[in-house]
DNA sequence: CTGACGATTCACT
DNA sequence: GTGAATCGTCAGC
């Protein structure tokens, strides 16, 4: 066969210890280079992520978490690490995030943009697009939707079939990985100002970098 | 039960 | 650069 078959390399799945670490910024920045990778609705879409965004929990005034708040919505988050937390943003946007640390630490990383690399058309299919431009996966509301995620997914093993991370070989310098301050978020105060944002340099994917108020 | 608002996006000026 | 869309969640009565 001469199938031009998309060289890979070793895909390996993250292990549930990977979302079980105690630093959520180590997490986060790890996150960086990694393969999202979903099956919804028989549909195989995968990307690798270029942005993401740490929530620290109780001691994070941008957490949903914060000061110990705990409702139904948030009880996912102080499961331990390796689930999903989709959640609606403006009645209109789903956001995609990843619970981290261990039971009753509310730690969790907000994927923000992610490099398409296969099923773009089913990408297209489920975002409404034309065209597969950076604005495809670009922007935590347009992931969930491309990946076909939705609040259903609240609390779905991130090893699952359905829905998993996994590493190739690929290695992201350190050097390529910068922190920034996160987006959206000013009404957290001090907490707004935090590095808590990581994205992978000069990537067409990453979302534009925030302009000051 | 009611009212206020958000970890955003898109179209338009 | 500005503003509207739109509904689940949460706090308060």
């Amino acid at each position: 066969m001469k199938t031009k078959a998309i060289t890979m390399g070793t895909v390996t799945k993250l292990p549930v210890d990977f979302y079980r670490q105690p630093n959520v910024l180590v997490i986060a920045k790890a996150l960086i280079g990694k393969i999202l990778i979903t099956r919804i609705d028989g549909k195989l879409t995968t990307g690798r992520i270029v942005e993401t965004e740490a929530y620290r929990g109780e001691t994070d005034r941008a957490s949903h978490a914060w000061n110990g708040r705990r409702t139904n919505r948030t009880e996912v988050m102080y499961a331990a690490g390796g689930l999903a937390y989709v959640y609606l943003c403006y009645g209109i946007h789903h956001l995609f995030n990843i619970v981290t640390n261990l039971e009753e630490v509310p730690h969790a990383v907000l994927i923000r943009a992610v490099e398409p690399i296969a099923g773009i058309e089913t990408m297209l299919l489920r975002t409404g697009k034309q065209k597969a431009d950076h604005s495809l996966t670009r922007g935590p509301g347009n992931v969930a939707k491309a990946f076909g995620l939705n609040t259903f997914h609240t609390g779905t093993s991130l090893l699952s079939k359905e829905l998993h991370l996994a590493s190739d070989n690929t290695t992201i310098k350190l050097s390529e990985i910068i922190a920034t301050p996160r987006i959206g978020v000013d009404y957290a105060g001090e907490d707004a100002l935090l590095p808590y944002r990581f994205i992978l340099k000069s990537n067409p994917y990453v979302s534009k970098m925030p302009k000051k108020k």
